[in-house]
DNA sequence: TTATACGTGGGGAAAAGTGGGGAATTGAAA
DNA sequence: TTTCAATTCCCCACTTTTCCCCACGTATAA
């Protein structure tokens, strides 16, 4: 179970740390990939596996499929995670997340999120903004 | 079963004593994200393993559900209680709630909150006031 | 008044994160 | 085929943060 928020740098060789808690969890393999809100997906193996499976059975007739397909499985690249406890982030990847130097990592469960320090601060601000009407919303899922 | 209010302070390095009598229950692990009203929720470990099921099954593909996630699942970080029966609130939640040195801890039954006293003063007096109204819709929930 | 327990503060050791240099490997050109 | 250049990968070292332990003060109860 991912979970948290962790603030680290990306170098000038695209290599970033992954906190040490998760590095257990990734050490079999990981997969990044193209996520929502201009952030990157971070999966381990195994649930990669399971999202890669969803994505390969979506109807290709429907031009929102092959989009939604080529987004995240073109997207994706499988990552090593060095002795440091780095990760390489591909140059497409850092450029259509808006990478800088000041990076945030945030746990969501199955999945790890990369993100610009700005933008998820920006984010974070709005999203605690509207948490009131959020949470109602939320209430009507069963939460 | 947490009940009670308790007046603690937070130390230059972010730690927080937890009353004596919760530790026993957090022992085993507990969590703590962000709440509603710039305060903390603190969780057992069960109570927590609960509430992140739930979160982790929201539809990702959902802006809202994403945004709530985030908020609370990447809020979320496990801690431990040291010897001394403190917990480590990391910066971002610390940031979050507006927690100066004076703290309250409050027992919400399956939850602890952590309030900044002076919020926490401001938003119980508010209530009180109100109380008669805020009665008047909760017998419409049941209570 | 003394003893005990809880809460608070701080210092030192260890670990995690970050940056940079050098070796090895790959690819291209002569 | 050989050589040069460029990129990637690996390792070392520094810095910063975290964790662990000890000690003091205050409050409470005997």
């Amino acid at each position: 179970m991912f979970i948290g928020e962790y603030s680290h740098t990306l170098d000038d060789k695209g290599r970033l740390a992954v906190p040490k808690k998760f590095r257990a969890a990734l050490g079999k393999g990981a997969f990044v990939t193209r996520g929502f809100d201009n952030c990157l997906f971070l999966y381990t193996k195994a649930e990669w596996a399971k999202l890669a499976e969803k994505l390969a059975n979506l109807p290709f007739a429907q031009a929102n499929s092959r989009a939604f397909g080529r987004l995240m499985l073109a997207g994706a690249m499988d990552v090593e995670i060095d002795k440091q406890g780095r990760i390489i982030l591909p140059e497409y990847l850092r450029g259509f997340s808006g990478l800088k130097k000041n990076v945030i990592i945030a746990g969501l469960y199955n999945r790890l999120e990369i993100w610009d320090q700005e933008k998820w601060r920006e984010y974070t601000k709005k999203s605690e903004a509207e948490s009131n009407q959020i949470a109602e919303q939320m209430s009507a899922l069963g939460v």
